[in-house]
DNA sequence: CTGCAATAGGTGTATATACTCCCATTGCAG
DNA sequence: CTGCAATGGGAGTATATACACCTATTGCAG
């Protein structure tokens, strides 16, 4: 009975929401890391330290509640970051909580690494047009906020 | 000179379309991955184990092309399918070749999730709104077409 | 036929992601 | 004050992702 999927029913799947956004998400990491390459950061990080510089100083679980990432997920991303010493992280007021903050060398680092974004960035808005991405970035933000409902 | 960020550069970031889609990505991928739970399977499984089925049989870099995806990460994606028996991995006749096909247990798992995928896929629709989601989907079609230009 | 470039694929390594379970600190009910 | 739930965070485990480098097979120029 639960045999083959029939020809419409795989077709159906082709629209899956997660298959097409990853996809999609794949290739556009792989633009943004391709200009970033010669800085030696990747996609995520140079993320990551423009969230903290515009945040600092921040605790883990707050960093990664902006970021729409778990909270384990974010520590272990911060691990290549700290190991490079771009990033300290330190012991809270309260001392369950660790505050995260750029050092002077990732500060340094990020500064070197916005005019290789911005051309990253401006080939994927002259790639879709600049209206367009407006509206893509508007749908983006939508669903984002789908966690939880 | 190389100093900080200006309050205007790190708000520009935000619209950096890596970080956005990716944090789209982690949400949506939530939504599959809750649903699919019960069966076993995540996301990513479930849309290998639809494209295998529409093409079998492919050979990896066939099915990784279609996935805009590496070669490589594909060969290790299919390492739990083939554990579990859900995906057969065999030499093809070209002996360079690996022809991956659905096996009877893995047809019957998919045929098992696709009532989860849907009600996934119902849940993102109708949150985004049915031409939302349509205009979505083009916008996501265009974007992985950036790769290699 | 031989040598070699092209093709198909895997391994080593590193990062990205998140779940489950665990520990430390805090704050509050009693 | 004490006990304990709530909060903040890390470790173990498993999958996802891709680059650099390696091996095996094929096919073709000569």
């Amino acid at each position: 009975m639960p045999s083959k999927l029939s020809r419409k029913e795989l077709t159906q799947c082709a629209d899956c929401a997660c298959f097409n956004i990853r996809k999609a998400s794949r290739a556009v990491t792989a633009v943004y890391e391709e200009r970033l390459h010669e800085t030696g950061l990747r996609g995520t990080q140079f993320t990551l330290l423009v969230m903290i510089a515009a945040n600092e100083p921040i605790t883990i679980s707050h960093l990664a509640e902006k970021l729409v990432m778990d909270r384990t997920t974010l520590t272990r991303n911060l691990r290549p970051l700290e190991k490079q010493e771009l990033v300290d992280v330190v012991q809270g007021e309260d001392r369950r909580t660790r505050a995260v903050r750029l050092s002077k060398s990732g500060h340094k680092s990020l500064a070197e690494a916005l005019p290789l974004w911005k051309k990253a960035q401006k080939k994927v808005v002259s790639f879709m047009g600049e209206e367009q991405m407006t509206d893509l970035l508007d749908k983006l933000h939508t669903l984002e906020k789908i966690t939880g409902i």
